[in-house]
DNA sequence: TTGACATATCATAATGGCATGATATTATGT
DNA sequence: ACATAATATCATGCCATTATGATATGTCAA
């Protein structure tokens, strides 16, 4: 029996993984990085210059997104290459997105996550 | 032109939104609550009920879902019920999610966000 | 090996999100 | 109006995540 096309996702208590996973799109650095890299793979370098902000701080967070599976690395001499693991998948995740919060973009933009 | 099926989504700043949108999902209990939803609408009171955790608990996290326009309210006498806003585009970002951490669950696990 | 370059790791400090418990709001019935 | 039920809001304290700066690792060339 196949799943449901939009229904009956997993039981149990494997919400923790999956809370871990989103949280991995849920930094605005990590987001910038995936979208940049969607174009094309790219170096730590690369993004560093493209993003402006300092090596350790894109490092780290290539290491956040490489553990949740959104990119994978590859050293090609001195640089290590980024890319995203599979486009396919996580251009959808955006594009889903996109949808979502277009309709209520103000609101979202106030929401101070939980409480005001 | 339309966008590409899955790349060039949005550009500039509107990472900040994403992120806070993708934020939503990046919690144990805000996810229950959304696959809980997903079957069938429900007053505060049943979901308190069925996840087993305090009624301000649950009202602040049903606070954030509903900013981030993941379900919307609606009152019914005493009771306030709890619908999933768009269960298929929720149901979607759910099943690829399903599918991508089913490759790498267990790094998921380990990782303990950005640095270790 | 030495030096320069590219990236990763780590400790610390600052920030932000979360749970809790108490209180406020809204609705119903008598 | 009063009492009770259902939900929302708020303040506080705690914990997890993040940025920073320094240092370590790895790679190449001479």
């Amino acid at each position: 029996m196949q799943l449901a096309t939009s229904e009956e996702h997993r039981g149990r208590a494997a919400d923790a993984l999956y809370a871990r996973f989103f949280s991995g799109l849920a930094d605005e650095t990590r987001l910038r990085i995936v979208r940049y890299l969607l174009q094309h793979p790219r170096t730590v370098g690369e993004i560093v210059a493209a993003l402006g902000m300092s090596q350790s701080r894109i490092s780290n967070q290539l290491s956040c997104l490489k553990w949740c599976g959104y990119v994978n690395a590859q050293r090609r001499g001195r640089n290590v290459v980024y890319e995203v693991a599979d486009p396919a998948a996580i251009g959808d995740l955006l594009a889903i997105a996109q949808r979502l919060v277009a309709a209520n973009a103000s609101h979202i933009a106030v929401c101070t996550q939980v409480a005001l």
